[in-house]
RNA sequence: GCCACCCUGGCUCAAUCGGCAGAGCAGACGCUUCGUAAGCGCCAGGUUUCGGGUUCAAGUCCCGAGGGUGGCUCCA
């Protein structure tokens, strides 16, 4: 699942089953004009202009005609052509003429041939479309794709297909697509009870409902703790501010787009808050701060709105409100990269307390060639990546350097972690940032008595509430360790006669902070069971006869590890220890 | 925002060619009192997302809007 270890022979079928394809479309759809088709992760895709609409029967159609071309065992014939042989042979396929003018003057330029098919291409390919498994191939979905990725030009119909070496390792694939879906947050979330949007209340916008607040309820005082711990104040600030504010702080001018249209109060406009560091820099300067003050840690749970475009919000994961764990550090530049180290340490200690065990980090700095999309000047620019860089080096973690990543006022370390199925999630993110100091006067007081320009510092280590436990919903497969769980244990009566039994145990586990429901329906136990395996609760403790008569409960954990009868007493030490170490089961 | 597809009780889905909107689960009620993943019966639940149109007749065909899904572009 890998780009980085992709073998280059499977690389290079995995190409040359795009070739195939492409000629398949050509055959079933005419006058296909063809974009780009390369090798991806776990296959390919190729680009086509067509005529109409591609449809699900298209697809089956395609993979029966690839099927023929496999066993046809036509051989790749590669051959080098000129520039203007080119343009001759593609004379009818506009984006290829588009790619052949903009080769390099000196570049080498080739098309592979197999069967009827020929397109323009570096290759290497398979000797012969044999050579290319149809086992281990399928066609996927079909999706719009702008051409070269550039929402200005032309929308091409991309069909994605899976291409593995094997019928198993397609297999296996397939599966882990159903896993995937299986863990999805949006069912998940409907299933367990967890949130919901609403098309009258508007799209991007979360209702949680009472067990998934539970859930975050949980994380955030967590969070609280573990900042105050580390010498973070926690703050409060409004959801609106001035427009004026807006220009001064630069959003107004870098990051207009994200923000919704000014609303006015008393003839003055206001826009709801995307970020919240120009409130924390207003607080800030309330005063004069002494350098023996720095560095001040400032935390909020700041509820954040953002204009998304309509395409991309997807469940808790992408939406237009949103809660950030934000906090600024103020701080001198000689405890810059402390502060960022500690910072780092903070971000993997929460990212490992919740079950991410492997992560990426990345340097994310400006596109140089589009600095004008960037506020401050190159020299606050190098320095402050300079401090990032340092920082990484210090705690010595190894990262990537990716350009065009940075915020619009400043670069960052964005933190990568990988979940239980290895997929990628955006985590923990730190900015350092010269340039709102700058355009709020930002100071502290020095040794020397004069005013010297703070540093500061914007990070989240959970990034979004929203995100963030979408991303454990999935992690976890919707099954909550017991220190999260809404619902740590179910008492289940076998019969109405254990009722009273089970509320009198779930009374004393409630007494101890715990969150305990007994399901006294009337229904069989087996129902009971079912039920409240299929809300992953942790603990299902039966009560009949025999435990009602010794003081004692049948203990079935949700994972089929069960610790058998054991009393009261017991069971509530059970869940101390779950509670306290954070086990994950 | 763009391309394609989708929208039927709370949920998951049926409804032949345009011809009386139906089931399972969940819910209410009743029976059952049961030992580790669904006990039985009965009842209720619908302006088929919304607004137009075509037709003797629209869940079904056409137009528009809203919401969603998969991508593209963009992001916590």
């Amino acid at each position: 699942m890998s780009e980085h270890q992709q073998a280059p022979d499977l690389e290079r079928m995995r190409h040359s089953a795009s070739h195939v394809m492409a000629e398949a479309v050509q055959e079933i759809v005419p006058g296909a004009k063809l974009g780009i088709g390369p090798a991806i992760d776990t296959g390919f895709y190729y680009d086509f202009d067509l005529p109409r609409p591609l449809t699900q029967e298209d697809l089956k159609a395609i993979e029966e005609r690839m099927a023929e071309i496999i066993k046809g065992r036509y051989p790749f014939q590669r051959t080098e052509v000129t520039r203007e042989e080119a343009l001759k042979l593609f004379a009818d396929q506009p984006y290829k003429q588009e790619l052949i003018r903009e080769l390099p003057e000196d570049e080498v330029i080739s098309v592979y041939k197999h069967h009827n098919f020929m397109d323009l291409c570096r290759g290497p390919h398979v000797e012969h479309t044999g050579q290319v498994p149809m086992k281990g191939i399928k066609l996927l979905n079909i999706a719009g794709a702008y051409w070269r990725g550039d929402e200005k030009r032309p929308m091409l119909q991309r069909i994605y297909g899976a291409a593995f070496p094997n019928r198993q390792e397609l297999d296996n694939y397939i599966h882990f697509l159903e896993e995937v879906e299986r863990r999805d947050h949006r069912r998940l979330g409907q299933e367990l009870d967890l949130y919901s949007m609403h098309e009258l209340g508007g799209p991007g916008l979360v209702y949680w409902h009472p067990k998934g607040a539970l859930i975050r309820e949980t994380i955030e005082n967590f969070w609280r703790q573990e900042h105050r711990k580390r010498g973070y104040d926690l703050v409060y600030t409004p959801h609106i501010g001035k427009l004026d504010l807006w220009k001064t702080s630069g959003h107004w001018g870098f990051y207009r787009e994200s923000m919704y249209a000014p609303m006015v109060v008393d003839d003055v406009e206001y826009l709801l808050k995307p970020m919240n560091c120009p409130f924390h820099i207003l607080m800030y300067n309330t005063r004069t701060h002494s350098y023996r003050e720095m560095p001040m840690r400032w935390g909020e749970l700041g509820t954040v709105y953002r204009y998304e475009r309509s395409g991309v919000l997807q469940g808790m994961l992408r939406v237009r409100g949103f809660t950030q764990d934000d906090a600024h550090i103020f701080c001198r530049p000689d405890q810059l990269e402390n502060e960022l180290v500690s910072v780092i340490e903070l971000a993997r200690f929460m990212l490992q307390t919740f079950g991410y065990k492997e992560y990426d980090i990345e340097l994310s700095v400006r596109d140089p060639l589009n600095k004008a999309k960037y506020v401050g000047d190159d020299a606050s620019w190098e320095m402050a990546e300079t401090a990032l860089v340092n920082a990484l080096h210090a705690t010595n973690l190894a990262y990537k350097r990716v350009e065009g990543e940075a915020k619009f006022y400043g670069p960052a370390i964005d933190i990568k972690v990988r979940d239980a199925l290895g997929r990628g999630w955006q985590g923990p993110t730190i900015q350092v940032d010269f340039n709102e100091p700058e355009r709020f006067d930002v100071n502290y007081v020095g040794e020397d008595g004069q005013p010297h320009r703070v540093v500061m510092v914007h990070r989240t280590v959970v990034g979004s509430m929203e995100r963030f436990v979408a991303g454990l919903i999935e992690h976890y497969a919707g099954a909550f360790p017991v220190w999260l769980a809404p619902v740590q244990a179910t008492v289940i009566p076998i019969a109405d006669r254990h009722n009273d039994y089970a509320w009198e145990v779930a009374k004393r586990l409630k007494a101890e902070g715990f969150r305990v429901e007994v399901d006294d329906r009337s229904e069989r136990m087996n129902a009971k069971i079912r039920d409240a395996q299929m809300q992953k609760v942790p603990y299902m403790l039966v009560a009949g006869d025999r435990e009602a008569g010794e003081g004692t409960l049948a203990v079935r954990r949700r994972d089929g590890q069960n610790p058998g009868t054991i009393s009261v007493d017991a069971f509530l030490e059970m869940l101390r220890g779950d509670v306290a170490s954070k086990v994950i089961f």
